[in-house]
RNA sequence: GGUGAGGUGGGUGAGUGGCUGAAACCACCAGUUUGCUAAACUGACGAACGGGAAACUGUUCCGGGGGUUCGAAUCCCCCCCUCACCGCCA
């Protein structure tokens, strides 16, 4: 959320910073900040009311034990008084209060001012090509051909068990996997980041701590008996441990790494570019997160995308770096990074990672904060990003390493996988 | 699912209607002393929001919501959560 004193203060940067997104907040910020006059009006008005009841039934307590009923009672009749109006201005700033808040929070994050502006995809900035573009041969196959005549995962099965986007892996399919995470948790752990292992679904009060309440309800699978979220990536369980904590600054970097199976409903995605891996409904994620001083959140932001870009060159995958535009960040994020990954087979570019950098946005939400070098009480910065996405870094590895042998495993990963090429 | 106990400041924990935003202890912070460290002593020490140029000041907050009362951490009702034991169980 964005903060009241930062609309009151500096309401035209909020407003250029949203126009980055192709959104005129103008109305909306001038709604909040008239919202804020009444709220504030009001609240003056209701706490000097109360304040006089207040001395006033402190006065009733003296005179009472003074034995001087008399008086008393004279005070009690003016107390009762003034109670209907109290109750009648409490109300009213309760409604004026939640009116506040449902303006406040359908208002993204604001972009920093290096994000271009645009409205979709087309107008991202390519920051980068990096390794080189694998020449494979005229037969070569679609990561779901290779998948299928190696038997490494099995997409009609996970149909009859669960349904369209939930592939079952097995055998070697199975081991990759698993050697893809082990393999991302350990260099992550080489980073400093302290690895945890979160619950799967949270509660409406996380979702709501990291952004994907209100925004993005229909998007994550809900289990209504129990009231809880399935997550739809760790950055939820894993943001929210910095949930309503108080820090102190030379505790920065806090640094988190986590895999877990992420579920997305993916409500309303259909066709030919949701085939095979390249978009499911639960797939697996190792996700990294820190927060940070607010003087250093810029600096975290680029060791993170060079950190994700570490692993793309170590796996020797041909990828790309997009420095996304205003209107197609997510509603949370100040400046995001994504990476995307080749895939030779469908000549395509599949994102895989996508690395972000949400200011105090998330921080205020989770009402998490730290004591500054004054002693006061300051949002701190959270960020996050994959590190990495597995099915299409899957995908693009079968596909860039297929050979009429078989498909060839990457020099690092032999470790954890215990054969070299897949037959 | 059953029974019982409990949810108070960073932590432990006292507090059954006005003198309690809250004892005491611990931690943290500042200072004094000591050659350093440690120890001892002294002091300060919750948060949010509002008013004020500032000094300062007001309101709210003792799990959440509602009620009783002139006045609630304290009494009543509902809900949530935690812990213990039992039941079930990977």
């Amino acid at each position: 959320m964005i903060t009241l004193p930062r609309l009151r203060n500096n309401s035209e940067e909020v407003i250029a910073r949203l126009a980055i997104r192709g959104l005129d907040a103008s109305s909306m910020v001038n709604e909040v900040l008239t919202l804020d006059e009444k709220v504030r009006t009001l609240k003056t008005e209701l706490e000097a009311l109360k304040a006089e009841s207040n001395a006033n039934a402190a006065s009733i307590g003296r005179l009472m034990k003074e034995g001087n009923v008399e008086e008393a009672n004279k005070a009690k009749e003016a107390s009762a008084q003034s109670k209907g109006i109290i109750k009648n201005l409490e109300s009213e700033l309760t409604t004026l209060e939640s009116q506040l808040k449902e303006a406040l929070v359908v208002l993204p994050n604001t972009p920093d001012f290096s994000v271009p502006t645009g409205k979709n995809s087309d107008d991202n900035k390519i920051e980068g090509v990096y390794g080189t573009m694998p020449e494979i041969p005229e037969n070569s196959l679609p990561h779901w051909d290779l998948a299928k005549k190696y038997d490494l995962i099995d997409f009609d099965l996970g149909v009859k068990i669960t349904g369209a986007g939930f592939p079952v892996y097995k055998g070697k399919g199975a081991i990759i996997q698993r050697a893809l995470i082990q393999f991302f948790l350990n260099e992550a752990g080489k980073m400093g980041y302290t690895e945890i292992q979160p619950p799967l679904m949270v509660n409406s009060d996380s979702a709501f701590g990291t952004g994907q309440l209100p925004d993005k309800e229909g998007q994550m699978y809900y289990v209504g008996e129990d009231d809880l979220y399935l997550i739809p990536t760790a950055e939820v369980p894993v943001t929210n441990i910095f949930r309503g904590v108080l820090y102190k600054s030379d505790q920065f970097p806090i640094k988190y790494c986590g895999y877990t199976p992420c579920f997305r409903r993916e409500a309303g995605s259909y066709g030919a570019h949701v085939r095979g891996l390249n978009r499911l409904h639960q797939f697996d994620k190792v996700e990294i997160v820190q927060l940070v001083h607010p003087d250093k959140s810029y600096e975290t932001l680029t060791e993170m995308s060079e950190y994700v870009q570490s692993l793309l060159k170590k796996l020797g995958l041909h990828y790309r770096v997009l420095l996304l535009c205003g209107g197609d960040m997510g509603f949370t994020s100040a400046k995001t990074y994504d990476m995307e990954v080749w895939s030779p087979a469908q000549k395509m570019w599949l994102e895989c990672s996508s690395v972000s950098n949400f200011e105090t946005y998330q921080t205020h939400r989770l009402e998490c904060r730290f004591k500054d070098e004054n002693g006061k009480s300051q949002f701190p910065h959270s960020l996050n990003g994959s590190a990495l996405a597995l099915p299409r870094i899957l995908a693009s590895i079968l596909e860039t390493y297929q050979t009429p042998e078989g498909i060839v495993v990457p020099e690092v990963l032999r470790p954890y996988t215990g054969f070299d090429i897949i037959k």
